[in-house]
DNA sequence: CGTTGAACCTGTTTGC
DNA sequence: TGCAAACAGGTTCAAC
């Protein structure tokens, strides 16, 4: 469920009740997807949280020392595939494969849950933030038309495994990567490198509009997940390509196909998204 | 550098 | 109906 759009929803969520709550005391469960279960459960008990941020797909929880003191580091999670933080009443039920129980001082509490445990938890200091985080990408929807040319044009690969790659962009995922190429009329197999400025142009406008969608509308769950204040998202109504093989695109009325990209499903349309030219042999390109 | 496939773990969907 | 295979929103690592 968690790209961008999705950790935004789970962020906005997270924010409005916990920020400004002190952590009163921490459950753990199961604890293989955490870096050190034992500095969480030193760290978090007795801080304020000062702040809920996003940086890509990354979620990181800000902490202070109890008296509005120095900054006591931040609580780092990815939600992998399957993960979801929420904050919740003591009273609700609990939901399977929880495995993190943070209280709050107002009695309800953030829970962790992530059925396949491909997410990650960790304490971090301020250093440990920055080289976790400094390495990532640009935000696509604060970087600049400029910017984003020069970063898809940076590597030599599939636009597709470009748009996935954390380094480049941060927070895009399968669906809206798909979604965007769809919409800007891409083949997922063009070379980044290839595209020309109108292309990079239009792919990250439609980018754009596809991630501000979908955080309008809370993301994409495709499973029935209901998130803590009990409404689950909307835009997997609006997929154009992702997970529409056979069926008819929405612009031209051809075949939506399914192909394996950058190792990941990847569905766009024949005819709207033209392949790229096979480009001749290297060792031919000057004869002699 | 880039690509591919496997691995991590569990649940759901699809196919015979 | 039952069971097994295929597949799943992410990331990382080895091997080529």
């Amino acid at each position: 469920m968690p790209e961008l759009p999705e950790v935004e929803t789970v962020v906005r969520g997270l924010r409005g009740a916990a920020v400004g709550r002190r952590i009163v005391s921490v459950r753990l469960g199961k604890t293989d997807f955490m870096d050190d279960a034992g500095a969480i459960e030193e760290g978090l008990p007795g801080r304020r949280i000062e702040a809920v941020e996003r940086c890509g797909k990354f979620i990181v929880v800000r902490l202070v020392a109890e008296r509005g003191g120095a900054s006591a580091g931040a609580l780092l999670v990815h939600l992998g595939m399957t993960g979801h933080l929420a904050a919740w009443a003591a009273e609700q039920p609990e939901r399977k494969h929880t495995h993190a129980w943070f209280a709050l001082d107002d009695g309800r509490e953030i829970r962790y849950t992530d059925a396949r445990r491909f997410g990650r938890m960790a304490m971090m200091t301020e250093d440990a933030l920055a080289r976790e985080l400094g390495p990532l990408g640009a935000e696509p929807l604060e970087v600049s038309e400029e910017e984003f040319f020069l970063r898809i044009g940076s590597r030599r690969a599939r636009i597709k495994a470009v748009l996935l790659d954390q380094h480049v962009l941060r927070g895009v995922g399968n669906i809206y990567a798909d979604e965007s190429l769809w919409r800007a009329r891409i083949h997922p197999e063009r070379m980044g490198a290839r595209l020309s400025a109108k292309e990079a142009a239009a792919l990250r406008r439609a980018l754009r509009e596809i991630l501000l969608r979908a955080i309008e509308l809370r993301g994409s769950s495709i499973s029935d997940y209901v998130d803590g204040e009990g409404e689950p998202g909307e835009y997997q109504r609006r997929h154009k390509a992702y997970g529409r093989e056979g069926k008819a695109c929405a612009r031209c009325g051809a075949v939506i196909r399914r192909i394996v990209v950058a190792g990941r499903s990847s569905f766009f349309c024949p005819r709207c998204q033209r392949g790229p030219r096979k480009s001749a042999a290297k060792g031919l390109r000057r004869k002699r």
